[in-house]
DNA sequence: TTGTCATATTCCTGTATGGGAATATATTTC
DNA sequence: GAAATATATTCCCATACAGGAATATGACAA
């Protein structure tokens, strides 16, 4: 079994950080049309219409037809799921910069005795 | 250019179902061995072994030697990362989550008036 | 030393990239 | 209807998987 594809799910999209810079721009401006996104990230079109294609697919993005322009939007609740799973850990992550504390003030403590 | 190397970066290498099974085992169980991971997810163990390394090549865990075993532990500091970014968009989803609700709630409000 | 247990590494293969170039498809304008 | 504009799609290619099988490495025991 090969890789999982990019549009497997939304953590497989966010791999790409071109894709992720994309969402934070939308997230930033609101709905933009892709030319704007061409534009600010300098990429070529046909890699941000790419890119564009599997966020809609994921659902992390939504498309409304505007003239020949299509507005591209972000929908958030696809990243709230990231959030969600990320989230999980937190504990862990507290604990262990506490673990880290305590060590840095076992050391000065240690430092203290050994001057006085 | 291809897709970017799983040890890339964290999002990459959360990427794989199997790897956040593997993060969210040593999240509840704290460190493990490999061959506990293997029982306990039921893959081969090759593919746990590698997954392991993909995790640890990004800090997503650390190893220590105990006998011949090797002790998996969970580094949640490189989660937090994961956190942090989706945070960004916290006021995003929770925007759109207002908005269906205040469309429902019209719903319910145009129901009411039709029917008085 | 030899054997056994725990884990890592190598080799193989089908599959899915991401980007560039070229082209297709709408939509608007004249 | 033809030209122009905005976006999507197709084709091509080098690359990197994830998993299975087989094998290598390392630690411990007898």
């Amino acid at each position: 079994m090969p890789r999982a594809a990019t549009t497997a799910d939304v953590f497989n999209a966010i791999a790409e950080p071109r894709r992720r810079q994309i969402i934070e721009l939308l997230a930033r401006r609101g709905a933009l049309a892709v030319g704007a996104l061409v534009v600010t990230l300098e990429m070529s079109q046909p890699a941000v219409s790419k890119h564009l294609g599997v966020l809609r697919k994921v659902g992390v993005v939504s498309v409304t037809k505007q003239g020949q322009q299509r507005l591209y939007q972000l929908e958030a609740k696809e990243l709230k799921m990231v959030h969600d799973w990320a989230k999980k850990f937190e504990r862990h992550w507290s604990h262990q910069l506490d673990r880290i504390k305590e060590r840095a003030e076992r050391k000065a403590q240690a430092r203290r005795e050994a001057t006085s």
